[in-house]
DNA sequence: CCGTAGGGTTAGGGTTAC
DNA sequence: TGTAACCCTAACCCTACG
């Protein structure tokens, strides 16, 4: 009854971000489970965190340039809502700590790897991806 | 990898119909076995078997669209060997070419671009992108 | 351990409302 | 017209059970 679109607010969008940092895209019930998150999401499903995630991707990629600044941004992300304790395991890495441009982006990158389906075959293949990332860092 | 969803192709759906007419429903192991449909069949689990006859079944019954189509198709249903659709999409991408290291971060993100969604108008997408990029450098 | 059944979840194309 | 929100469903995952 108020609409028939519930558009989103800022704090849902927070809240589905930090969720999306903690359990990794893709892991849509995760984070709404997590009441951490699904506090702010009460109003939406599964599948609308997964559509809105979507958007915002669309929006910030999809959009001319400023693409490793989208990716920055997400991975930096400090929107409100801080402190995100990862769910997922054995990463002991420092989110949010950035050295200076280069470790900056590599951080940018490597989470992103993480956040990029942390399943079963694809976990394998990110962290070969990391190790390939390794040696860009001392080009940079 | 390709794509996460490996969509079922005609070919496939064929041995999958013409395993069951010879094994029943619910021998997805057996029609497996079977060399004369597992052949078409390679890239598929028996659960992944049980999963499209799912499938099959609700768009031939339960759907609220194609119902009759799908009733008539099953009716005429002459699993001859008709077109083989590309199973994949194949990118004639030219990967692994690393011309200088902002190229190569750049890979690496459209690497990752085209693992989270690996599709039809992505690949478009993702070259597109991967000119967009260029201006970037000036930035990194 | 192995296979199947069935409920649940996700990914992506498509559609609608604004 | 463009796009955020929403729908549809094939493909895939998880778990109980025999």
């Amino acid at each position: 009854m108020g609409g028939r679109k519930q558009m989103w607010t800022p704090k849902e969008v927070t809240a589905l971000r930090a969720g999306v940092r903690a359990y990794g895209i893709g892991k849509w019930r995760g984070i709404l489970s997590d009441s951490k998150f699904g506090r702010a999401l009460k109003a939406r499903s599964n599948v609308d965190l997964k559509d809105k995630w979507r958007n915002i991707s669309a929006a910030t990629f999809g959009s001319r340039k400023k693409k490793v600044l989208a990716i920055v941004a997400v991975a930096n992300d400090n929107d409100g809502e801080q402190e995100i304790v990862p769910a997922s395991p054995a990463n002991g890495d420092n989110e949010g700590l950035f050295a200076s441009v280069d470790t900056f982006i590599l951080e940018a990158i490597t989470s992103w790897n993480k956040l990029l389906r942390p399943n079963k075959k694809s976990i394998l293949h990110h962290v070969e991806e990391k190790n390939n990332m390794q040696p860009d860092k001392k080009w940079l």
